[in-house]
DNA sequence: CATAAAACTAGTAATTGTTACTGATATTAT
DNA sequence: ATAATATCAGTAACAATTACTAGTTTTATG
């Protein structure tokens, strides 16, 4: 059964107040401004004990450590190649590649994870007055 | 410069043949058998500097670690959520979906990672058995 | 309200996956 | 041949994550 925990509950609110996708660690470091005492530890369990129950997202984009997502409702990320951010990005109807994906195939295909790569707006801006 | 090194050349050959997508760990545990000295950082060198020159694929599945592909031409991956097991996939059709993230994005898109997730033929059948 | 069961915690140790360092060996240009 | 250097095996270090333990909160129930 789960029970309240307000170390828990202070994960997900502040997550749910950033837009950056930030890693364990960096959610460690804010929460321990108001749980002084707070555990590394505690910090995992909750955001893979949130992403478990659909409450938050895990990310993996593949470099560096997992990142959360506050929103918990699907969308897509980019990651820039060159600073390591990761973005929200907003893209309608690629729902169908999952039917494509199916042809050809004898499993079961439930869903899909699409990270897009490239140059972030704040790199790209950085590299033309280089 | 890059020199041959017979290491390099076997690890190459046998991710050649296989459709497995296998870890460092199982390359080195197989690497073995021909080279009984080789070292596990080898082959993690070697597996990462064939993947930077483009001649393997690394895949980060998101669940487990790495996994490597001697198929350097670009093609999707299925990643079974039972057992785990990584499948190659035939879907065609889907370089349109790098221009539809781009709408609405002020950033340069130049690729993107998709893995499907589901459940593969082999669980598939167990579990109807079952 | 008291209390007991169970989930939770902090703190720490252990594990896993990967990379870096070392001195010795293999490969290649001359 | 030989000199330069990429690569090697072996091992240590590292980063990210998970597991363990004893004690603390939370909640269901009497």
């Amino acid at each position: 059964m789960l029970k309240y925990s307000r170390q828990r509950e202070s994960i997900k609110n502040f997550l749910a107040d950033r837009y950056d996708h930030p890693t364990a660690e960096t959610v460690y470091l804010h929460m321990r401004e108001q749980f002084p005492n707070i555990s590394l530890g505690t910090v995992y369990r909750n955001l893979n004990l949130l992403a478990e129950i659909g409450e938050i997202q895990k990310l993996s984009p593949g470099m560096g450590p997992d990142r959360f997502d506050g929103n918990p409702a699907p969308h897509y990320h980019f990651v820039c190649s060159h600073c390591g951010s990761v973005l929200d990005l907003k893209v309608s109807g690629l729902d169908h590649i999952n039917i494509l994906a199916s042809q050809n195939f004898d499993g079961d295909i439930e869903g899909h994870i699409t990270y897009f790569y490239g140059t972030c707006p704040s790199c790209k801006a950085a590299k033309h007055s280089s």
